[in-house]
DNA sequence: AAACCATGCAACCGCCAGTAG
DNA sequence: CCTACTGGCGGTTGCATGGTT
């Protein structure tokens, strides 16, 4: 028995939502909050499946949104975090192609690795635009995603840079083979030529399939990728070079990187330090017409808008108020209605 | 002015994990 | 344990808009 699509129900509106049904839905869930999203379109008198509710008010009526083109900060934090969150579909890929081959010499190739995809949760990695926009308060993952795919993709490939795995297209097109099949953890992940102190890289041998790793991306994480690079060599920097280390090299730092790493999570002295000292601008060199800085002066945004956490103490809530939840928005919710409908 | 093309964005589709019955 | 439902996510599509010929 095949399941039903959320929108095979008869005569449910789809495409475009009109200010009507905007309305009716805002109105809903400012007033109940969103529930059940399956009872929604019911309750709030709308031809429409809960899906497509949820995916409206998480992607437009949400009062935490952030309206407005993208700032620098905002997609050079993008390119970072593409950079970690993308990776791991690159590293899956290497890995998928080994199982390919070597169950093909098994004759069983088939069954197993389709055993396998399911049983390692393989079909789960991709680029995750939802880890990446957490990072973006006021965005959502599917502005992203479009920002990724129709702006961000090209950018990268004017300046040389391959937006697939983040390193010199040169590079790619010459093909992995420079380095053997191993993955360069190096190369694909950029932020650690670039700021100082480097997250420790995903120890790949352990964690790249285990769906509960994730690369040290805590509420915490984001800024302080930017945060300490010192002494104005940021314009300086080249995109993707690579600095060939031994393996032995590799982990020494790796072992070295990961304790200063953990010694700066823990410490908020350096963190806020971090934080204060930061200069994300131009890692990636890219030329982006100037645009307003959200991020960098709270002060400028508007009452309504999100801003980027400045120091640890703000960035933590984050973690535990997750923007989706309407309940916690009451004020907003209340500016934004009022604001809409000009009647409460 | 009309046709064509490129771009950006909103929305849909399909899949997956979690969970209630 | 099994099934169906729900919410969430990423990839893709299609439309609206603006620019170019």
């Amino acid at each position: 028995m095949g399941r039903q699509s959320c929108c095979y129900k008869q005569k449910l509106k789809k495409g475009l939502w009109s200010p009507e049904e905007d309305e009716k839905l805002l109105r809903h869930i400012t007033k109940y909050g969103h529930g059940c999203w399956s009872s929604i379109p019911k309750q709030a008198g709308l031809q429409r499946c809960g899906k497509s509710c949820r995916l409206r008010w998480i992607n437009y009526l949400r009062p935490d949104l952030k309206r407005g083109t993208f700032s620098q900060e905002e997609e050079n934090l993008i390119i970072e975090l593409h950079a970690v969150l993308g990776n791991r579909y690159i590293h899956i890929h290497v890995h998928i192609y080994i199982y390919i081959y070597i169950y093909i010499i098994c004759f069983f190739f088939l069954f197993l690795l389709g055993f396998l995809w399911r049983i390692l949760g393989f079909s789960r990695f991709s680029i995750r635009w939802s880890q990446i926009a957490a990072r973006l308060p006021g965005r959502t993952d599917n502005e992203i995603k479009n920002l990724w795919n129709s702006c961000l993709k090209k950018k990268l490939k004017q300046k040389g840079i391959d937006p697939v795995t983040h390193k010199p297209l040169s590079e790619v097109e010459n093909g992995e083979g420079s380095g053997g099949n191993k993955p360069s953890l190096v190369g694909h992940h950029p932020i650690h030529q670039y700021t100082s102190p480097p997250p420790p890289p995903p120890k790949l041998s352990s964690n790249w399939f285990n769906p509960e790793f994730s690369p040290p991306m805590t509420a915490s994480y984001g800024p302080l990728y930017y945060g300490t690079t010192t002494g104005g060599s940021a314009n300086s920097t080249t995109w993707g070079l690579v600095q060939t280390q031994t393996e032995e090299e590799e982990e020494e730092e790796e072992e070295e990187e990961e304790t200063k790493w953990t010694e700066f999570l823990n410490n908020p002295l350096l963190m806020a330090a971090a934080l204060q000292n930061q200069t994300p601008q131009s890692y990636y060199n890219i030329e982006i017409k100037s645009e307003p800085c959200y991020l960098t002066n709270s002060s400028s945004s508007s009452s309504n808008d999100m801003w980027w956490p400045q120091t640890q103490q703000q960035q933590l809530p984050l973690q535990h108020e997750p923007l989706q939840n309407p309940d916690i928005c009451g004020k907003d919710m209340q500016r934004l209605t009022a604001a809409a409908f000009g009647h409460i």
